[in-house]
DNA sequence: GCGACACTACTACAACTGTGGTATTATGGC
DNA sequence: GCCATAATACCACAGTTGTAGTAGTGTCGC
């Protein structure tokens, strides 16, 4: 079983937390170096601390020396945060979401398309009584 | 032009931003009425204030009754806080959202259809060197 | 014209966040 | 062995967030 996430990273630690999954297991100075180094290292490693506390991470021990080691996927958190933000934000309705990603300009035609069609639908239906 | 929005919205700001967007013109009062009503009424009022502070909200002033009257349209906060979301979260990588969304069990067939269909298209491309 | 409300204004306060200071303790090179 | 460097541990502090207490001031019904 996972171990229970308490509270949510707060977006700070989100950027904190997704140098953590790309390097897979390192040191504090280490995601310091991964990072944009516009922030300390010691605050770096505060937040690596608490993100350990809210259950993102592992610390282990390596003799003196910490290593951080993701205790959760990427997926499995993403796919949490997802949820909770499409439920709280967004109201489980997912049209914003697509005239979002009918702007994006990185999508393929065929998702553009695809999107635009369903508001277009869902707009159609909105005007039934 | 529009006012600009300093900081954004928390969590529970939001869900009191969402009442007054339904309400669209309402004393503090019913913006508590409106809501599940496990606050106490000053707390809204106070995140009322704090919403206005920030810029989504505007407040009319009625003899010496105040009305909180959105500031922001709905869609533009929601596009904001969406792009936000994407970018900060989702390092603008869509595949974590379709596999959300492909798993939502409210979406039509055909959306599930093309979630599903866009995820394994882009495993595929990820497999080549 | 007073009491019950209702509305606002001001205040409090603990938890959480973002940031970094201080101090102590290895550790590796010379 | 000693010093620079690097790691950890502990602490501080202001700003934000969530929640509500207190107090003052209108306002309406009687």
């Amino acid at each position: 079983m996972h171990a229970a996430l308490k509270r949510p990273l707060s977006r700070t630690e989100w950027t904190i937390m997704q140098i953590c999954w790309k390097l897979g297991r390192a040191t504090a100075r280490q995601v310091h170096e991964a990072s944009d180094r516009r922030r300390d290292y010691r605050t770096v490693k505060t937040l690596l601390d608490r993100i350990a506390a809210k259950g993102f991470l592992r610390i282990e021990k390596l003799g003196r020396l910490s290593l951080f080691v993701p205790a959760v996927t990427r997926q499995r958190a993403l796919s949490e945060v997802i949820t909770d933000f499409v439920d709280d934000v967004l109201e489980r309705s997912v049209a914003p979401l697509y005239l979002h990603l009918a702007k994006r300009d990185d999508l393929s035609p065929e998702e553009v398309a695809f999107f635009r069609r369903q508001l277009e639908t869902q707009e159609e239906e909105e005007d039934e009584p």
